[in-house]
DNA sequence: AGTATTTAAGACAAAAAGCTCTTTTTTTCC
DNA sequence: GGAAAAAAAGAGCTTTTTGTCTTAAATACT
């Protein structure tokens, strides 16, 4: 995979709260079950978006956690970078410790070109289109459902 | 990171293997030192290549492993394959269990893109190119050293 | 045939990733 | 101020990945 489960976890979450809109609170007991994430690793998947401003958290009776800004200023990448980290993906692709841009392999450019393709990817898409493209998607698979039912009778 | 340490394993191994010429028979106990491969793991992983006739390996005095067919013939993505198995890479990005060409997530041909970008890297990169590469690497690295050395006297 | 050398196979161990549980802190509401 | 509701924090468990060790099998050489 290219992102670790608890960065997949993150995204996931963070494309929930733009979908239910900016300012508004929803705590871990809601998204764990419809997004089908272990309620208490999601808690600290949330921790550390919360730790990095990425969403903001509320205590007590009426709190959860929010996008701390409008959906379509967030990219992937950001979430990828605080969850993951970006380091792996700098490594050579031929394993060779001493790679770099200053001394690259000769297949540096090519496997650099795969990265920041990737890269480019994370970056250029905004958690609303995330949001949205989740909405679609469900309501096509809504419409399959409702297809398959209507053979079987 | 993309692939697995077993799979960086295999394509640095039989990188060697093609560095060293066709059927010639290396040890194990040679390549995991020039590789900085724990060599009991490297043993099974060679295992591995062997049982999916990527390599040959020969018991006894003088016995060894070496590539199958000419390191021109071989890319990437078989050894990627066979080590890693390729579901990883099908994975919905959105992580919506039934995401498929079918019923896409209207992110699915961005992130399509991604992964048949780096397939086609796999694919389109023989063990040659990645054999010659290396060698080019050790020495611009060998003169970057020689360098510094001359410079501390 | 016997011995040394090398891979094969499988059980075992350590480390990392993924996940859970319990206690504390903050906040709201009465 | 007290009780209830939520996240924060940190310890601890489980599974997967990575790596080790031991014994067996095959081969080559004398």
């Amino acid at each position: 995979m290219l992102y670790s489960r608890p960065c997949e976890y993150a995204i996931r979450t963070m494309a929930y709260l733009a979908r239910v809109g900016p300012d508004i609170r929803v705590q871990v007991q809601e998204i764990a079950p419809a997004e089908g994430i272990p309620a208490p690793f999601l808690a600290k998947v949330l921790q550390q978006l919360a730790h990095s401003n990425l969403v903001n958290s509320f205590k007590g009776p009426g709190g959860g956690f929010s996008l701390n800004r409008p959906a379509r200023e967030i990219n992937l990448y950001e979430i990828f970078k605080v969850v993951d980290g970006v380091e792996d993906l700098d490594r050579c692709a031929v394993g060779l410790a001493e790679c770099n841009d200053f001394a690259p392999c000769p297949l540096h450019d090519t496997w650099k070109a795969v990265r920041v393709h990737l890269l480019q990817y994370l970056k250029k898409t905004s958690l609303e289109e995330m949001a949205t493209a989740v909405e679609r998607k469900k309501e096509l698979l809504g419409k399959a459902r409702a297809q398959s039912g209507k053979k079987k009778v």
